[in-house]
DNA sequence: AAAGCCGAGTTTTTT
DNA sequence: ACTCGGCTTT
């Protein structure tokens, strides 16, 4: 069938267009001038600059309605792209809203990836895949990359397959074919990246699959060679419309810049501050090139922020400042007053969360004047989610309700994707990889070498893994009891496919009046299915065992997998078959986590970008980790204008009370080390920043006592770590040698560790308790313990006895 | 084919 | 420190 026809059916209706023209516009009442610009410069390219917290999502919106209400485009000529299925939803949310209906259906609103997908199961034949091509995630891309390898007979230690798929990937960001790699990428992966890159196409293309990076790649691929199906969508695409424009890769930029050379109708809305995503392919050349790829282009910076105080404003302008190249932007708000931007230096990092959870407690109660806020409304935002451990770990010791956003998702989980995977052998047989994670699971005697038999002669016979099996089978080829396990298997996955659809009947093609054909011609199809999805899933997940597996599994985990499998079937009842369900699955990967009660929210500053809290902590920042030694180590100057643009973002999510801190010892991967604070923390503007004491910093908790006063000089000077205080804070910890000196694990014993520890002495140890060391061997020490008999012990485990541990 | 040991890598992440 | 993956052992 055509891909047009239900565009078609919607050609020539100006009359209504002109009816629609006359309707009223309420929905530009609540704009200022600057949105209200955006959203009626409705002809050519518009690039809306939008600051933090300036309303862009409700310009954005609308345009979308501005562009229907004035006839000027049907929902469904829309294409309106995000990155995120979240925003998406959200979009869809407010346009519903606003038009104070249910919107029509705007089919072209979603991700880059969502929409790629729809188009491309209308031509994948174009690209040599069938309509019903699976997606891969990345962990089963991972798996396939492995098998090539493998079979290249790579050492998988040195170039781990994981480094080729992040190549591959790079490339694709870069809409790069096997073909089009440039000479300079020749020497990546050993010289092989480029080989493996194209059989690792070929092999997607055999299990009919595409990996996410292929979505775009294949859609810009066919867009390239078949112009006159590009020059459809581009006459049918009226107005597109992109947000997080800052974000978009090469790959997304063809893609977008294909469709839009039609009408040229494109509004790209973005903030190259907020450009945080350089490292996985992002582009912040798009959005500074925008005036020139579009020529004639309206620009329109959308500059009044109405989210955050004056005082939160002004330091994150003050941080963004120090970046080159910006198109540049000034925040401002008509709010007055409010609180400075708090900053605060802690002796370590189980200090630092110690503060921030007293400090959070104090602001639910109320303090200092302050209202009492909700922890709904207060988050901590990390630089790496490692850095959320000590806060969860003291919020649990506190009972302080926490929620992790971005933490490991459901779909991810082992038994989820196991079920998934049989779900996916059972609606599309030519995914093998689905088939290999299941043939032996729950166990059924089929081992690598049972296994390996299968491949082979499914590779001899060209068919897939289930094909193989069954040959293999018909043959005797493989005995016992895996043979008669591996026979029950087919036959069930035989059975559950059968069970997807009804049986056969005639149609006559002449009732629908969409399909090409000529009128009266009949074909076969299946009759709909006499078990629903929900109930086959159940089905195919008892059948195979794999339920029983968790159920007889004694370990203190499977409960809660029984409990996520459930999970599982019951949110399949919202999709209408299996496929629908795995699709949805593959792309949409969010899980949105229960509102049980209010809960402090803790995540990476990647993954509030877009968000807002009342009050905002960013701790961390010590230069290494924040701005982190990795980014800067990998992209220099361009890495540290990124971890600005981050520190950025982190301060504009704060609407009230934004408080930075750092700390000047911090365990990292287990060994201690000291840092100084951030250089952004040099670039805040002092006059909008208020530095707090410590409790127990100096006032005793560690020994000697230090005025307040001299931490109020660092104010003064707005430079933290040249203060006295800040010295005598660097001096303590030489001085004191840490509980736990830092000391190199392979090198040479650190004599200071040695010598800190004498015959004799008493020594307190985390898990054995106290005791008294009866022998010295280097670093190693000899304890007899009180409770745990003695032992031999690293000295970096040990304390000094009569010192309370921290 | 399952358990147990060793060593390497780990810090941003969406689709 | 901790987790994961690959190798060993039983």
């Amino acid at each position: 069938m055509s891909s047009f026809d239900e565009m078609d059916a919607f050609e020539g209706a100006s009359l209504s267009a002109r009816a629609m023209a006359a309707r009223p516009q309420p929905y530009l009442d609540g704009l200022n001038p600057a949105q209200r610009a955006a959203v009626e410069q409705m002809d050519g390219p518009v690039l809306m600059l939008a600051g933090a917290g300036t309303g862009k999502t409700k310009a954005l919106t609308a345009r979308i309605v501005h562009l229907m209400n004035t006839g000027r485009a049907r929902p469904n000529e829309i294409l309106a792209v995000t990155f995120t299925n979240k925003a998406a939803r959200e979009m869809k949310a407010r346009v519903g809203q606003m038009l104070g209906q249910q919107v029509e259906g705007m089919p072209w609103l979603g991700t880059f990836h969502a929409i790629s997908v729809k188009l491309l199961r209308r031509h994948a034949e174009l690209v040599g895949l069938k309509s019903n091509f699976t997606i891969l995630d990345s962990d089963d891309q991972l798996r396939l990359l492995k098998q090539l390898v493998a079979a290249e007979g790579i050492d998988d230690k040195r170039w781990p397959a994981r480094l080729l798929a992040n190549i591959i990937d790079g490339w694709k960001n870069r809409a790069l074919t096997p073909d089009k790699v440039p000479a300079a990428d020749a020497g990546a992966y050993n010289h092989r990246g480029v080989a493996l890159y194209a059989q690792y196409q070929q092999r997607l293309k055999e299990l009919n699959a595409t990996d996410f990076g292929d979505l775009l790649l294949h859609m810009v691929s066919i867009f390239q060679t078949h112009g006159d199906l590009l020059e459809q969508y581009q006459r049918w695409f009226r107005y597109i419309l992109v947000d997080e424009y800052q974000d978009t890769n090469v790959a997304q930029y063809l893609w977008l810049r294909l469709l839009a050379q039609g009408h040229r109708n494109i509004c790209c809305v973005g903030d190259d501050d907020q450009s945080i995503y350089g490292w996985r392919g992002a582009e912040v050349g798009n959005i500074l090139r925008f005036e020139s790829d579009f020529p004639g282009a309206h620009v329109v910076r959308l500059e009044q922020n109405y989210r955050s105080t004056p005082h939160i404003l002004a330091a994150a302008s003050g941080v963004i400042a120090g970046n080159e190249g910006r198109l540049g932007k000034t925040l401002w708000t008509e709010a007055e007053g409010g609180e400075k931007v708090r900053l605060i230096g802690h002796w370590d990092g189980e200090e630092e969360a110690r503060w921030i959870g007293d400090e959070i407690e104090a602001m639910q109660r109320g303090t200092r004047g302050l209202s009492a806020m909700s922890l709904e409304s207060m988050a901590i935002l990390v630089r790496a989610s490692h850095q959320m451990r000590a806060f969860e770990d003291r919020f649990l010791t506190i009972g302080l309700p926490y929620r992790v956003i971005g933490g490991p998702r459901f779909y991810e989980r082992l038994e989820i994707r196991d079920a998934m995977a049989y779900f996916r052998v059972v609606t599309s047989p030519d995914d093998d990889l689905a088939f290999e994670r299941i043939v032996n699971t729950p166990k059924r005697g089929l081992g690598d070498k049972a296994q390996q038999k299968i491949q082979v002669t499914a590779r001899e016979h060209g068919v897939n893994l289930v094909e193989g099996a069954r040959i293999l089978l018909a043959h005797d080829g493989l005995g016992g009891k895996g043979g008669a396990q591996l026979r029950r298997l087919i036959e069930g996955i035989d059975r559950w496919s059968a069970m997807t659809r009804g049986p056969l009947r005639a149609r006559d093609l002449s009732d629908d009046a969409v399909i090409d054909g000529a009128p009266g011609e009949t074909e076969l199809e299946y009759a709909p299915p006499e078990t629903s999805h929900v109930e086959l899933a159940q089905i195919i997940l008892d059948e195979s065992g794999y339920t029983g597996m968790w159920q007889n599994d004694k370990t203190p985990e499977a409960p809660g997998r029984l409990e996520n499998l459930k999970e599982l079937i019951k949110a399949l009842e919202q999709f209408e078959n299996l496929q629908g369900f795995l699709e949805h699955v593959s792309l949409i990967m969010d899980n949105e986590q229960e509102g049980e009660g209010a809960k402090v929210s803790i995540m990476t500053l990647h993954a509030a970008k877009g968000l807002e809290f009342p009050a905002v902590f960013l701790p961390g920042w010590e230069d290494g980790l924040f701005p982190s030694q990795r980014s800067m180590d990998e992209s220099g100057v361009k890495g540290l204008e990124e971890e600005r643009r981050l520190a950025y973002v982190g301060i504009t999510r704060a609407e009230e009370i934004c408080t930075i801190s750092f700390a000047a010892n911090r365990r990292v991967f287990g060994q201690w080390q000291s840092a100084m604070p951030s250089r952004f923390i040099d670039e805040l503007p002092e006059a909008h920043v208020e530095v707090l004491t410590p409790p127990g910093l100096y006032g005793g908790g560690y020994g000697a006592a230090m005025p307040q006063s001299n931490l109020h000089e660092a104010a003064a000077e707005a430079n933290v770590y040249n203060s006295p205080g800040w010295r005598r804070l660097q001096a303590r910890s030489g001085a004191r040698g840490m509980s736990q000196p830092k000391e190199s694990r392979n090198v040479t014993i650190d004599m200071s560790a040695v010598s800190a520890f004498t015959m004799g002495e008493r020594v307190f140890h985390q898990k054995f308790g106290y005791g008294e060391i009866v022998g010295i061997e280097g670093d190693k020490l000899e304890v007899a313990f009180e409770k745990a008999g003695t032992k031999k012990v690293v000295s970096r485990f040990l304390s000094a006895g009569n010192d309370v541990p921290f």
